[in-house]
DNA sequence: ACTAATTAGTTGACAATGCAACTAATTGGG
DNA sequence: CCCAATTAGTTGCATTGTCAACTAATTAGT
């Protein structure tokens, strides 16, 4: 079972278990997780930017933003420029969970990267972002990856 | 959002996206393919193995062999050598759909690796087993990852 | 300006996954 | 040999995710 590509879905089990541990007690899921790193990130932003930036169907964002804005993590006010759309704000609560978040992060990028030089790191990250390019120009998907700003407004994501 | 982490299950979606393209006909799932794929390598194998090789809950592959097996994937006969556990082949039908499933692996190889010379593939392979095996060591789980053989008996992951 | 196409979001049906509780068989320590 | 711990697998439940159909607002073509 020397099949390399199955280090892509083994990696991204092991960091979600990763989240998971730290989570445990937060109030919030692993899953939820990438949500709110977004929103932090996009503050104001509407529910497709997550659907484009997470690559997660609009139907599940609806679902799951709905239940954080129930449990106090997420605040949806109405877009006063386009009656359909919502923009999405963090809370006092989440604002906490989101610093305990990046700290998260940053720990799991060091253990990821253990003993591998800078050079070895950016190489990594160089490689990878390259393949994330190459898969979606071949499968001729609705956006591009996150990485790659060619189609982006704005170059923001 | 420049969180380089994110490139794991981007790529993994992306994967993912085209064995769907490619599967869309075949009677089969994209999820389902990893689970064929293993039993294809490992014939005779336990359920048990598939959830150490692909790190999906045992309950899920219960329900996942049990459908395949219903559809004529996957052929599960009683291990004469231990009464609690059976033993998966694949079926006629499924050995075509394997060959098929090689095929895409292949080139779904040749489409990630786009642009990058042998050197460059076998870093970024070199660089994501030591990414898998630093998050196992950290993370304490109950198996280590497929690349790592150190706990497996045989190393025949 | 009017219709057609697109876009943001919601909803419901359903598949896939994870977790916990359970059964039954096997292994190990005294 | 016997009881405890482990192991293989099943089942039910909750969560997460995809897909498709839908509404309502916006944009674009003529």
């Amino acid at each position: 079972m020397d099949n390399w590509l199955r280090l892509f879905p083994e990696i991204n089990k092991l960091t979600f278990a990763a989240f998971h541990k730290e989570l445990k007690d937060s109030g919030i899921s692993s899953t939820q997780a990438p949500y709110l790193m977004c929103v932090a990130h996009f503050e104001g932003c509407s529910q497709d930017k997550l659907v484009k930036v997470l690559r997660i169907d609009k139907g599940c964002v609806a679902k799951t933003i709905k239940q954080m804005e129930e449990r106090g993590y997420i605040e949806r006010k109405p877009d006063p420029k386009d009656k359909r759309g919502n923009m999405l704000y963090l809370t006092d609560q989440s604002r906490q969970l989101v610093t305990k978040l990046k700290e998260t992060e940053k720990k799991l990028k060091d253990t990821l990267t253990k003993g591998m030089t800078t050079e070895e790191v950016d190489q990594m990250i160089d490689l990878l972002k390259r393949a994330a390019a190459n898969l979606y120009y071949a499968i001729d998907w609705d956006y591009p990856p996150m990485f790659c700003h060619s189609k982006f407004e704005k170059g923001e994501i």
